[in-house]
DNA sequence: CTCAGTGCAAAGGATTTGCATGCCG
DNA sequence: CGGCATGCAAATCCTTTGCACTGAG
């Protein structure tokens, strides 16, 4: 979570650099995301963020991906999730609710990282791939549900 | 991989403590998923095993995916992957390709479970979540795409 | 005036469901 | 005979696209 100004600022020049502007659209939907804790389904975004469309939140989400402030989040459900980039919050891993769908966040450290980094090494040896980076959730019952 | 008889024998008790059976549209589904080293959409099994019907398919993974012997994978891509249960297999985790979308399974060690224990230990502290798994992708460029 | 952003409605694509048929116990 | 698996087609659901409108430069 972060301020709104702050945010802002961090992200109008990587839309330029698209070439894609800052609208108040956009504004809504980040400061929404930047609000939650955890990576927000399109109807959750709606529900909150009155009177956007639900075109324009498509469509805004998938420029502000392109430009790197959003992160579309892929879970068992069968509608996506939405969160800013790690590089605007912390880089952490998900809690996944195997029951009810649920997704939270969980900080990283210092030891699972290092840990991801061998993974990375050793997938590239394996089978000359190039890691960019990792997805790591924790799957189970959130508190609600066991 | 694992062979045929081998992979019906284990699978069938399954199935019948869920009130299943294991007919013949399952046992190719069973068949094709065993054979594969990566993930398979419902494509690309309707592909391989000729004359299966797509409702049939989609209707028989899910009695396969009660019955805890295949999982769905998601992904970015638009559409899932099934996989045989780990339980079947060997433990492993993904390389995602984020170009063209291919799913490589990538062996495990001690060294990384160990660590995701840490990490579920975390996760219960934090939160009261009961970790049942885990899903380690690893996300960049394959080595065609790179 | 021009062009990107917006909203509504229609289209798309993966997945699910209704229903009639066929098979196994 | 009864019930479940099957296949086709129709229906759903999330997401994307077409198009006309609006506001900023």
């Amino acid at each position: 979570m972060r301020m709104s100004a702050d945010l802002h600022w961090a992200v109008a020049p990587r839309l330029r650099a698209t070439g894609q502007r800052l609208t108040p659209g956009r504004r809504a939907l980040l400061d929404i995301l930047a609000r939650a804790s955890h990576p927000l389904t399109i109807a959750e975004i709606l529900r909150v963020g009155q009177g956007l469309a639900l075109s324009s939140a498509y469509r805004n989400l998938v420029v502000l991906e392109q430009a790197g402030v959003v992160r579309k989040v892929v879970t068992e459900e069968d509608f996506g999730r939405y969160e800013l980039a790690e590089d605007l919050t912390e880089h952490h891993h998900h809690l996944v609710c195997s029951s009810c769908g649920i997704v939270e966040d969980l900080p990283t450290d210092a030891r699972v990282e290092r840990v991801m980094r061998e993974v990375a090494a050793s997938a590239t040896e394996l089978s000359g791939f190039t890691p960019k980076g990792h997805r790591l959730d924790m799957v189970g019952l959130c508190s609600n549900c066991s």
